[in-house]
DNA sequence: TTCCAGGGGTAGA
DNA sequence: TCTACCCATGGA
């Protein structure tokens, strides 16, 4: 057994404020980010119980448990939260580009461009399909209810429940139906589910995928639910950043910023951050 | 009522 | 490849 805390080795200029709030994610159930003390909640269900876990950056990156962990729950733990946090991911190439533009590096610097995502990439895919055809206050609320409903509870708080395992959710179509109230989305993360519950997806088996990304994105694309702009967004979560994800959100960003509000057509958006590279996403993001 | 929001699936051209 | 239409949900 070891205790309650566990302590994670950054890289130098890591910042956990940054890298939790460069993105929504840290707002949808099972994250939550307390801004007045800087830090990350997470209910995350580990081999040994669903545990709740207090990220925070006193110095270095500090986890404190809410119960003692065995050593394989701890190292699950950092496991986890070293992807959620991209604490090994290397962006230097991105850094490069940032450094001649001091009000865009200002942007970039609390986060480093590390865009927190989820630890597994079924939470990923299910939490981007969340943000389809929505507002991301109906987004929040069904990330909400989808943990409320279906994520395994804390014994000792049952307010207290992580993520849904596929599983889980493929095998309880009436509760998502009736309690989660996902809409015409219902459709898809069941699908999702039942494939991966059933063994017919592999989806975390992507992570380490030796595919380019335009056949990565292909291979994206036969997931239910995911088209162009959700493909795009689960490229940015196996860090490939070649695609932008051209949504509602990032179409008004281009019309305000360079056509003083004017139509623009998506050949036009792809050829203003043309010149990213493999780094058009993270363009984007920090130029918003 | 009607529209639509950090889109996707499908049919038809 | 492009366009039109429909798709649950809930707030404006």
């Amino acid at each position: 057994m070891v205790d309650e805390f566990i302590r994670l080795h950054t890289p130098s200029g890591f910042r956990l404020s940054g890298v939790a709030t460069a993105h929504g994610w840290h707002a949808l159930a099972p994250y939550r980010w307390d801004a007045e003390t800087g830090t990350l909640h997470r209910i995350e269900a580990l081999p040994g119980g669903v545990t709740h876990l207090q990220i925070t950056q006193p110095d270095e990156i500090l986890v404190r448990a809410d119960r003692t962990l065995t050593s394989a729950d701890a190292r699950e733990a950092e496991r986890r939260l070293r992807w959620s946090l991209r604490i090994d991911e290397d962006l230097s190439e991105f850094h490069a580009l940032c450094a001649s533009d001091p009000a865009l590096w200002e942007a970039v610097r609390p986060s480093g461009g590390r865009l927190l995502r989820c630890p597994t990439l079924w939470e990923d895919t299910v939490k981007t399909i969340l943000t389809t055809n929505t507002t991301w206050a109906q987004t929040t609320a069904m990330a909400g209810r989808l943990c409320g409903v279906l994520g395994a509870p804390k014994p000792e708080d049952r307010t207290l429940r992580s993520f849904p395992a596929p599983d889980v959710v493929a095998a309880n179509e009436a509760a998502l139906i009736a309690h989660v109230r996902l809409g015409y989305r219902n459709a898809s993360v069941l699908s999702l589910a039942r494939s991966i519950a059933g063994g017919n997806i592999d989806l975390e088996s992507l992570r380490a995928s030796p595919l380019s990304t335009p056949d990565l994105r292909r291979e994206l694309l036969r997931l239910p639910g995911v088209g162009p702009y959700a493909s795009a967004t689960l490229l940015m979560i196996l860090e490939r950043y070649d695609e932008l994800a051209i949504d509602t959100a990032l179409r008004a960003h281009v019309r305000r910023k360079y056509r003083d509000g004017a139509q623009i057509t998506e050949r036009e958006i792809r050829a203003l951050y043309e010149p990213w590279g493999r780094w058009k996403y993270l363009g984007y993001w920090f130029d918003r």
